[in-house]
DNA sequence: GTAATGCTCAACCGTTTGGTTGACAATGGA
DNA sequence: TCCATTGTCAACCAAACGGTTGAGCATTAC
């Protein structure tokens, strides 16, 4: 494919695009209930089945889903591990909770002890 | 403003099509640091100062910064409340992990016991 | 064999994104 | 007062998004 040639940067480019539609997030949250083929995925969605398709697209560039082809029908399924990278993410990035804060102070005294 | 009108789905694509950026990224990660000026942030990023500020009204639209206005110095504050938001719907759509399956599947089998 | 099903690809189209440049308003320092 | 600093707004631009329609290719059912 010479796709997957990807940096950490463009992986949560990826995976965040991807989140960014409430189309594809409403995708997501009905995969997370289990694999599901293609036009059973599109039939809540008041939009043809191309553009389904085509988010299913964005959610699979972003490894957020695989397919598996099986005569007509393309199956596809959540991968965890990708969410899991945005979670990381955000949980590195989001500053210390007070709680944290007031044990990270605590540490702090304990070292200083003046 | 009448922009503060918004469902969670209007909210969450804010979030994370603010977050699909690797520039909003890098400032969210300095922010993180602590609170900075305008051009303070801006000089890491090889584009106009301009460019910069539309990504900080883009983080700001998300409500995942606030602006303080002193005399000509605009200070820019993470908000982390926002980050939670979208750590939130992540980790409600990521399927249990293995250890946790198991302790759902031991919940039910001590409420079944047949 | 024919028809229906499942799905993708390609082309198109209006809107949004991410950057630029230029002008400008307000503040602060000389 | 004059000038530099800080930052925004507006207009522009190419590229990407999110949808559409139409065509077409396998596969399965009849």
């Amino acid at each position: 494919m010479s796709h997957s040639v990807q940096n950490n940067e463009e992986r949560l480019d990826l995976i965040f695009q991807a989140l960014a539609n409430r189309t594809r997030r409403a995708l997501l949250a009905r995969l997370k209930r289990g694999p599901a083929m293609v036009t059973e995925l599109a039939k809540p969605f008041g939009m043809s089945l191309n553009a389904v398709s085509k988010h299913l697209n964005v959610l699979e560039r972003a490894s957020l889903i695989n397919r598996s082809i099986e005569g007509r029908v393309h199956t596809c399924t959540l991968i965890p591990a990708t969410i899991t990278t945005a979670e990381k993410w955000l949980g590195a990035n989001r500053p210390a909770r007070p709680n944290e804060v007031n044990a990270l102070q605590k540490d702090l005294e304990s070292v200083s002890e003046d």
